[in-house]
This record gives C-alpha cells, structure tokens and sequence, in this order.
DNA sequence: GGCGCAAATGTTATGACATTACATATCCTT
DNA sequence: AAGGATATGTAATGTCATAACATTTGCGCC
C-alpha cells in the first residue's frame, strides 16, 4: 500500500480514517492544530492528494471529505454514497447497471465524462428505523 | 402553472431562464442589482422557494443553480445532470433503471432517502468533438 | 373597515468553505 | 554540488451561505 505518504497527507488520512463521519476542511484542520497545522491550505493540499490516490472522497453535497471504505480496492470506477442525515454516518457502493446506463447515456450523446458523482442523502436503517 | 412568484422568485426565475450555464447565487444578485436587489439572502431566499416549486435545481458539485430544463413535467423524481466543464452547459435527463437499482439498494439497506443527487462533470460532445 | 395571521422582504453582520500569491524547504537525480 | 520537482509555510483574499431581527404585504374573517 501506497505508505509514503508526507507528514501533513499521513496527518490528514488518520484524522479521516478515524472519523465516525465525513469532516470538512476547517475541521480537520482544527483537529490538527496540536500537530503544527495552522492553515487550511495545508489540509487542502494534503486532501487533494490523498483524493488523487483514492484514499479519500469528497462529499460535493456536504462540502466534507471522508476515508475511503474501500482502501484496498481504491480503484473503483464509479462510486455512489448513501448519507445519513441524522448520524452523519457514510455508505459506500456501486452498481454496474448504474454505471452502465449513465455510461450509456454519455456514450450516446458524445458527452465525455471525467467525474461522477452520486449522493443519496437520507436517514440510514438506525435513524429511520422507528416509523 | 405556477405564475404566482413573487417579484423576487420572478426575477430570479427570468435571470436562470435566460442565462445560458448556471449561475452563483452572488452571480444571479449581481444581475439584479439594477432591479433593487442588495443582499444575499433575498437571492436565496427566492432559489429555496423556486426549487421546492421544481423549477429550479441546484447542482451540488458547483454550487450553482439551473433553471429545470422540463418547466412542465417538473416533478420528475431522479434527475441526472450532464455538466460540460468547457461551456458550462448543462443537460438534464432521467433514467428508470438508475432510479430502479438506486431505490433496490436502499431498500434492501433500509435507507429511506430524501434527495438524490447525480452529477457527470466532463465534456459535452461540442467541447469533447475533437478528439 | 380593520383585526390578525402567514408569508415575503429588507438589512446588517457573521459564519463556513476554498483559493491566490509568494516565499522557503526538502528530496531525489545526475 | 546543481537543479528540478514536490511539498510546506503564511498571509490575504475570494466565494458561498445563513443567523437574527425589524418591517411590510396579502388575505381571510368578524
């Protein structure tokens, strides 16, 4: 496993590893004040590359930054998330059917596709779970 | 059809209808500055209303908003948005099998979802053309 | 008409998220 | 040791969004 990371890259990737939720960059970045971080460039520089090797996502309707599930198998090509709103807490899948009709879809009206993002937010089984 | 929007919704509304790419909500105030508009807030306050109406929908990956491309049918309930990185245009489409297989995963985890967002960053097939 | 509620508006201030610009340091290769 | 690529540090600024509070408008109802 890509163990080389930088200081602040190996600061940030433990803080998210070792989060219950998805955090922003201020909060990292508060977390991290102890460790010598005073800048929020310094976590988003370091988020940047740890989301470039797929070891973390970015949450584009949170504005927050989560760990990968899937540390291993970093390499999946589409990825969906699934929000709980009321714990905070972050699924992670994918489907190939999914994949395959919005590829289909791209495909059919010449659209080249760099990034996909799919977000359910929601209340996961616990939260939801009463009614 | 709903034409009862307030001065504000309605200038708000005319803004993103005849803006060609999304637009910022300081984008859109910075529009209406000759028409009164001052704050913030007065832009966000008619978005909230104008996307509960279904007439106006808020891509997450940008922090924009687009008029809804189907100002009729709008109560579709998964919509996917095709973003050209190049022109900023935005293309608007749906697709049952994704909505299917997104709903069987939820289901099937006991997530009860509330809004889902699906977003393809890339290259529309003009910008794309080239190569 | 005028009372009263709900919705919309106006305004100021502030909070939250992200990047630009520039200086410095570290590591690796030759 | 020289030189380039990458990572860091720091300050300032830009961009997106909401809180809090006062005021106005539309409208049903007695």
């Amino acid at each position: 496993m890509s163990a080389d990371l930088t200081r602040n890259q190996a600061l940030v990737m433990k803080t998210l590893s070792g989060a219950e939720a998805p955090l922003s960059a201020y909060t990292i970045l508060d977390r991290l004040r102890g460790d010598g971080l005073r800048a929020p460039l310094q976590v988003y520089r370091a988020l940047e590359k740890l989301t470039e090797l797929g070891l973390v996502h970015r949450l584009e309707s949170l504005n927050a930054f989560v760990a990968c599930a899937h540390p291993n198998c970093h390499e999946q090509e589409l990825i969906a998330f699934a929000i709980c709103e009321a714990c905070g807490k972050v699924e992670e899948f994918s489907d190939d059917v999914v994949k395959d009709r919005l590829d289909g879809w791209t495909r059919s009206h010449g659209f080249r596709p760099a990034k996909t993002t799919i977000e359910i937010r929601g209340n996961c089984s616990g939260c939801a779970g009463g009614k």
